[in-house]
DNA sequence: CTACTTGTTCGCATTGAGCTAGAACAACAG
DNA sequence: CTGTTGTTCTAGCTCAATGCGAACAAGTAG
């Protein structure tokens, strides 16, 4: 799995840590079982703080995409690479209409009339 | 059209006031041609500092939404934004959940994880 | 058991973004 | 002209993100 960060991005690089896990799992370089490596050793690489890696490996910890213990280090729990793809457009989609002003209920109309409408659809199993 | 504020939110003030001036140009209580209050007026109406709303505005000027010129205000030069780039966002997330094989219930569970994942930030929240 | 690894938790310093504050200035309307 | 409004500038404050160090707890390996 290749993890790399951009300091001169605005997103925190925590966030790009888990973002770069996400993405393994998207492209089948991470699987289930897989054990990521040490947050020490992964700061050390990629010249940031233990802190930081930590705590983007608590966000997919919360994201339940990942378990982690003392001694054992952080093991990937998630299901399907597909089930990630499918996060991954919900996280978009939640980003996109937060910025667009949208309260959650708003947000959750939508989803609504876009559920009726899509098995209105016809079975896109291909 | 209504200009609400949170403090507690993770998203920036000028933020949140761009994204109610979008809110009203999507539900339609804000149309081209329409004045926006003045900065230091709404400052005082939200008691927040007049520098704040500006950048606020300033993100619509940026996004050509609206016009700003001295001595007469900040005036919405656009009509209703791409409020279908979220219902596109939408649809692609429940297209991609329902190839996945997920049901209603697994996709309003997945989309309220988001929700909640998108709200952390300061504690006590929810 | 001990020794080692690794995540967890604590406190504290630094940095940058966001917000506030005040003032002066420029463009526009009446 | 006067008054309004956005623009620009400087300065200070707060807080999240990051860094740093240290101790601690849970697990592994011997």
């Amino acid at each position: 799995m290749l993890v790399s960060i951009d300091h001169s991005s605005s997103v925190s690089l925590a966030e790009q840590i888990a973002a770069s896990v996400r993405r393994g799992l998207v492209d089948g370089s991470v699987r289930k079982g897989d054990r990521l490596p040490p947050a020490r050793s992964l700061a050390r690489t990629l010249d940031i703080n233990m802190h930081t890696v930590l705590r983007g490996y608590q966000i997919l910890k919360n994201e339940h995409l990942i378990d982690m213990r003392p001694g054992r280090g952080a093991v990937v729990t998630a299901d399907a690479p597909a089930s990630t793809l499918v996060t991954e457009a919900c996280r978009h989609f939640v980003a996109l209409a937060q910025r667009a002003g949208m309260s959650r209920t708003d947000i959750l109309d939508l989803l609504h009339t876009q559920l009726h409408a899509a098995t209105q659809g016809p079975p896109g199993l291909d």
